[in-house]
DNA sequence: CGATTGGTTAAGCATATGCCTAAGTATCAG
DNA sequence: CTGATACTTAGGCATATGCTTAACCAATCG
């Protein structure tokens, strides 16, 4: 669970860019190929490429070339890996919210059971 | 949606690290002061708190002093910032693949006709 | 008081990232 | 075959990141 480090590096490294979540959010809609990736990109070509090689290392976008056009679509599996670690934190913190929240009800109902005993 | 760019950015940035995210752990089990956040981590204390800085800076860490010592806590709801924005992808494609769905289901439809009325 | 503990600041360095332009290569259209 | 299209590679540069060590404060502890 914790070995998995370098995709998680890659997969968050990945996503904390807006053209390559741009990419990433275009690709939700459908297929497309590199040049209208690019195009709504405010910048060159080769560097909007290098952002779909960085999607592309990190599992997020499967490509495939057939003639002149390379074809890109999103790697909907990948997200979940991201999803899921956030899970394990968010379950881990209402975890021990519960138990504060338990803890809490115990010292009110100790706090009354005193009253009771006055 | 779009212009928020820079939280996102800030948020999945401070994801993308193996460090960072052993600190992010670690809160989610309950506060904890500087120097034992610092402690299992293979760097100097220094290089540490810079982390923690970059984990504030994108709101999932609130910290506060007292006395000498930092105590630091997570800021659950920030995750559920990116957690959000990786749900609308899905929420995206999955309506897509949806459609192509009921696209086949059609042609499938059609074909079947056809075939009848052979 | 002086020493220790816990944290902070500063300076510097090596590498990584993000972008560019220029020059390819490989289709495909006429 | 010729030119346009769709990438692709290469080289280079500016800034950002991640880390280090060396001080430096400020709250305890003895």
């Amino acid at each position: 669970m914790l070995n998995q480090s370098t995709d998680l590096d890659r997969l968050f490294h990945a996503l904390a860019d807006p053209a390559r979540r741009a990419i990433v959010e275009r690709l939700s809609r459908g297929p497309a190929p590199v040049s209208e990736l690019a195009r709504p990109l405010p910048m060159s070509l080769p560097a909007a490429m290098q952002h779909l090689g960085v999607l592309e290392a990190a599992g997020l976008v499967r490509s495939e070339k057939a003639g002149r056009v390379r074809t890109c679509a999103i790697e909907p599996q990948a997200l979940s890996q991201a999803e899921q670690w956030i899970n394990a934190r968010r379950i881990e913190w209402e975890h021990r919210l519960d138990r504060l929240g338990d803890y809490l009800e115990i010292l009110k109902a100790e706090e009354e059971a005193d009253n009771a005993d006055q």
